[in-house]
DNA sequence: CTCCTTTAATGGCTTTAAGACACTAAGTGA
DNA sequence: TCACTTAGTGTCTTAAAGCCATTAAAGGAG
């Protein structure tokens, strides 16, 4: 490691402002959804943005640890799923200056956060498709680049099981992508691609409705990775 | 947009040190090559590193536009294609203190800043198999995961070809194809996808050397966007 | 209990695009 | 003219997705 210079501080340089905002994507009713949390001060006070803010440089280790603090201190757990996206930056997102945030993409069940969200006002599930234009900051953007990488992920990967609850149907699998790509997919090609690819492990159990039974699964480890050769028609 | 707040200065805040970096490859003689430039001080002077450093708050547009500027003072051009890859921080990575690195991820052809790059002594073109391990920052790491991503799209994209020259043959590309990812590819599979996605245009001309002369091709804009559905074997 | 409805799961043929590999084409130089 | 070298193509095989019909397993109405 090189020796510390002497005589730095950081506030004798034009730095830009550095943050970290999340874009938390779950699934309810059939429709996608991201957390937005309603902003308490300036700039755009009132208004609702990503979850996120400054990295705190006494406590964070990372940037990622970074993400999923602000994730967890909004839902009360962290997702099951999360993976850096991009970096936006320039000299007029925010009014206070130049600044850049860093954004993570991150899924989770809607179950599993469901109480610690509706319990407070200002943070909410808001559905994807009715999502309105004036949030703070460019988050609008960053949203419609986290709905686009995870419209991909959704074409070639089963990343989007970690939306759903530990357990859960193909059919709710394959329902949850077609909500994320926008079009119908073919059920057989679905499901022989997951059992070819062994990426999901049967629990022996299966739901109770109309209708036959349909077997519950739960996603093995592996799945957060593997990457199928071929892409679903999108 | 929102008031900017009265009293607001960034040198209040604790902030990370936010810098931009660029891994800008090329091919030359059968080897992928990354730029280094040397450290002319603290921290890390002396040792190899990315071409990077802080943003221009008074003249850079964005952070895409920040990087540009890196590689153009360090190479003479701009390269003729650049994304962002991710971005890097954490407490210890730079002595001075908290920092992040945005990273991109570029291309150039040896040939476009061959003479910039040769006239001076702080550059140079590294090849990637014979990276040492003291680079500066977490660099090394940085160059890793861009050659990761290039390797991907290498497997889905005829994105590589922005590291050739403009116009090229279909055994150069494919060559290059094969340094990057490592392995032998099939020579029909590779012609035929390139004929029916239409991303390569025909100049007319041929090369001069021992053997059947070999068509040039130029790469259409559009091949920078285009995706095949199904990857090469890697 | 039997049949109708509903949802889950599978069988099997077609189509698409990649792999393998032999073959032809078009130059150079002895 | 012929051997050599590099470029480019023909064609069969294989892998995996699309399509669509069929079977399976439940509950509920009569």
């Amino acid at each position: 490691m090189a020796a510390k210079p002497r005589n730095y501080n950081i506030h004798d340089y034009d730095v830009p402002l550095t943050t970290v905002d999340g874009v938390l994507f779950t699934v309810h009713e059939d429709q996608l959804k991201v957390l937005l949390v309603q902003r308490g001060k300036e700039p755009f006070e009132g208004k609702w943005a990503l979850p996120g803010g400054f990295i705190d440089l006494k406590q964070d280790e990372s940037i990622e640890a970074c993400a999923i603090r602000k994730l967890r201190e909004k839902t009360g757990v962290e997702p099951p799923y999360i993976e850096q996206l991009l970096s936006w930056g320039g000299p007029d997102r925010d009014p206070r200056g130049w600044s850049v945030t860093i954004a993570f993409f991150a899924l989770v069940a809607h179950s599993a956060c469901e109480s610690s969200v509706a319990s407070v006002a200002d943070v909410k599930w808001q559905p994807v498709q009715t999502l309105k234009k004036d949030l703070a900051f460019d988050h609008r953007d960053v949203i419609a680049a986290a709905h686009e990488r995870l419209r991909q992920k959704a074409l070639y990967s089963m990343v989007p099981a970690f939306a759903l609850p530990d357990e859960f149907t193909l059919t709710e699998l394959q329902s949850l992508h077609e909500v994320i790509i926008g079009t119908q997919l073919n059920k057989k090609s679905f499901r022989r691609r997951l059992e070819s690819a062994e990426l999901l492990e049967d629990t022996g159990k299966a739901t109770e409705s109309r209708g036959r039974p349909a077997k519950l699964y739960r996603a093995k480890a592996e799945s957060k990775q593997y990457r199928f050769i071929r892409n679903l028609e999108g």
